[in-house]
DNA sequence: GTGACGCCCGAACGAGCGTTCGACAATTGT
DNA sequence: ACAATTGTCGAACGCTCGTTCGGGCGTCAC
């Protein structure tokens, strides 16, 4: 029941915690609240969604906003918590077992691919609206995304030892990585493209691996091999 | 002088055509205008961004700025058109004469992140703020962007034709070159990294002909080859 | 000199914003 | 049954926004 995500420093949770097993329809309305500004803040932005905009969408009155989050602020943090910690979660519980670094990136991948597929525009917002956060909420959020990268990036270190590979610079080879996974929502719609997440993925696996491990195409450059 | 960008349908200048060889107050005025938006709708936003902290950082009233544009999104569209029109002008330019589409793509991405590097608020606006844009002003860049993507699209087309590449999905791999360079703006500063422009082109170049051609490291799954 | 014109700005307008307040309804604990 | 708590909302406050208005200033042409 209770069973959240480990460590919540000081807003996981709404406002106070109302969740006291009855009264259902508290967090059907909370929930209403938070699908609606999702919507509204990935298709007009967070600054030009208004919170009126959002209770009509909600189908509650403006006012009654306030007995949900402490504010505008306040809500979209609680979007992108959730967004960023589940992400972050999943992929520490998908690859806690796993041995081999190049199985870790193929599911790091594609589980990231599949979360867009299931929340574009929370993904959307991770992306784009991280910065209409402001001091300790950022830093919190802030936190959780830097841990979604070291984790990545530990894997790519990982896969280089293991494989012995002639990288130039990982840490360009990683952020290209997440530029590829950030960029989805700019142009692909998995309820509208041919191409499902899962294919998705797995492209972006093969690239990955590809731009990592060099081309053949350029290895005149680097003297034939031994 | 008046050499612009060839075929300009409606707004390449501004308001009318004040640039009659003397006056270049109001040319120097227009600029400072154009450089303070852009410093601040990069840091704040576009919403955010207000006409009268635009016109305090130029120097000027805010009742001023309409003497030199329609109004706020006249302003945005400016700076986009600028910038989208260098970067695919530029494009045409350094690849017109070349023949190899391997050097050709090696100098799209190169003269990017140049691009970037002189221009990285101008470029951060053109991947963060074009939906802020609206109507035929919107179509118009939109265009520029297209063209852009079409370009760089035929020379990977001719690099997989030459080099008879097998490539799963150019469309995916052309989109990732751009996320890649559309999401510099969120992790490079070319003024405090220690890779220059000029590594981090090489880089990009080499990860994406990689990522095309693919990796030995994956060539076990299709079977030994021949 | 004088009228016309480009340039500039203080002041204000109307609209929309996030948020708060106070009263009213619904639900709960006892 | 009744007091306390929780949920709801119309109305309003204070503020900032993009934009406009009207007039003042300097510089040209004649």
């Amino acid at each position: 029941m209770g069973k959240t995500f480990p460590e919540q420093p000081f807003a996981s949770r709404t406002k106070d915690d109302r969740s006291t097993a009855h009264n259902s329809s508290y967090n059907e309305r909370n929930d209403a609240i938070l699908k609606a500004a999702t919507m509204l803040i990935a298709r007009d932005g967070y600054e030009k969604a208004s919170m009126r905009a959002v209770a009509a969408e909600a189908g509650v009155s403006p006012a009654s906003m306030y007995h949900y989050f402490d504010g505008k602020e306040a809500m979209l943090f609680t979007i992108l918590f959730r967004a960023f910690s589940g992400l972050e979660s999943n992929l520490r519980m998908k690859t806690h077992l796993m041995k081999d670094p190049l199985e870790k990136i193929r599911i790091m991948i594609a589980e990231h691919v599949m979360f867009f597929a299931n929340d574009m525009a929370g993904l959307q917002l991770c992306s784009h609206e991280l910065d209409s956060m402001t001091g300790k909420a950022y830093e919190e959020l802030h936190k959780i995304r830097r841990s979604y990268y070291h984790h990545t990036r530990e894997i790519v270190n990982d896969l280089i030892a293991k494989y012995d590979l002639k990288v130039n610079d990982p840490h360009v080879a990683t952020m290209s990585l997440f530029s590829s996974l950030n960029w989805l929502y700019r142009w692909y719609d998995p309820h509208t493209s041919n191409r499902s997440p899962a294919v998705l993925g797995k492209l972006f696996f093969e690239q990955f691996i590809g731009g990592l491990s060099g081309s053949k195409l350029l290895q005149q450059d680097n003297g034939e091999e031994t």
